[in-house]
DNA sequence: GTTATTGCAAACCTTTTGCATTCTG
DNA sequence: CAGAATGCAAAAGGTTTGCAATAAC
C-alpha cells in the first residue's frame, strides 16, 4: 500500500490524515515489533509532544484499517506490527525471552486441519507459539 | 497427581498447605478455563474472605510447581487452567469470543517442523490460534 | 514457638475516557 | 468554519507489594 492509497483511504472513511497518525505508522514499520510503549518512544525521536493516548487511539485506527495487527508476544503488553509483513509466525523462546519468526508454511497443517474439521478459519498472522529455542533447551 | 502427593510437593520445598490454596486449584479445576478474577469468584462461593492477592500468589505458585499454565486468550486478563489438563490447542473466535479446544494431534506437522528445521521445542500447551468459527465466518 | 501465609490498603503499570483546545479538509 | 483529532488529566482495569495479624507445622 502506498503512502497516497491509504491517505486516500483514510479520507474516504471520514478519518483526517495526520503527523501523528503517519508517525506512528512509520514506527511500526521501522520497528518491526512494538510494544505501544515502544512505538511511542520512536515516534517521540522525531516529535516530542505525541501522547501514549493518542499513539493508543491511532494503533487502534490502524488496526481497524487493516494496517497493522497484534499479537500477545509476552505477559503484559501487545506487540504491533505491519499487517503487510505479517505473514509469519512468531515464536517466543520462554529461555532467553527471543522473539523469532518462521514462514507460514510449517503451520499449513494445523490450518487445514482447524479448517477441515471444524470449519474454523485461523489467522496465522496472529499466530504465536511459545516454547524454547535450540540454544535454551 | 493426588491431593497428598502435592501436599507432599508443597511441605519438601517449604511450602504449607492452607484452606486458600486447595480452594484455587479446586476452582481451576472446576472452571476448566478462568481469569484470576473469575477463579476468586469461584473460590469466594465456598470461602467468603479470600483476598485476591491471594489469588495472585496462589496462581504463580502453583505454576511454579508446574500444576497450573496459563495463556492470553484475550486482551486483558490471562486465562489458567490445569496443567495436566493442557494437552490441547486454545481456539478464539474474534467473531464472537468463543474459546475452544483442539486435540493437539493437528499441530503436531508444525510442531515437529520447528523442532527439525530451528531446533525450537514448541510448548502445545501455550498454543492459542485465533481466528473465525465456522459461525461467524 | 517459628515463620510462611494471609488480608488489607496502597502503590504501580497499562489502557481508556471526558473534555477543552487545536488542526485538517 | 465544522468537526475530527490531539493533549491533558483523571479514571479504570489488572497486578504487585509492604506490613501487621494469623495460622500451619
Amino acid at each position: 500500500m502506498t503512502e497516497t492509497q491509504w491517505h486516500e483511504e483514510l479520507r474516504a472513511k471520514g478519518y483526517r490524515v495526520t503527523p501523528q497518525r503517519q508517525l506512528v505508522l512509520e514506527a511500526v514499520k521501522d520497528l518491526g515489533h512494538g510494544t505501544p510503549e515502544e512505538i511511542c518512544a520512536k515516534v517521540r525521536e522525531t516529535a516530542r509532544g505525541v501522547n501514549i493516548s493518542t499513539i493508543y487511539r491511532t494503533l487502534e485506527l490502524l488496526e481497524e484499517l487493516g494496517m497493522v495487527t497484534h499479537t500477545h508476544l509476552s505477559h503484559g503488553a501487545p506487540t504491533y506490527h505491519l499487517a503487510a509483513e505479517a505473514d509469519h509466525v512468531h515464536l517466543v523462546c520462554r529461555g532467553c525471552g527471543e522473539v523469532g519468526e518462521v514462514r507460514p508454511e510449517l503451520a499449513e497443517g494445523l490450518i487445514r486441519g482447524l479448517d477441515e474439521e471444524l470449519g474454523f478459519e485461523a489467522d496465522v498472522h496472529h499466530l504465536t507459539v511459545f516454547g524454547r529455542c535450540s540454544s535454551c533447551r
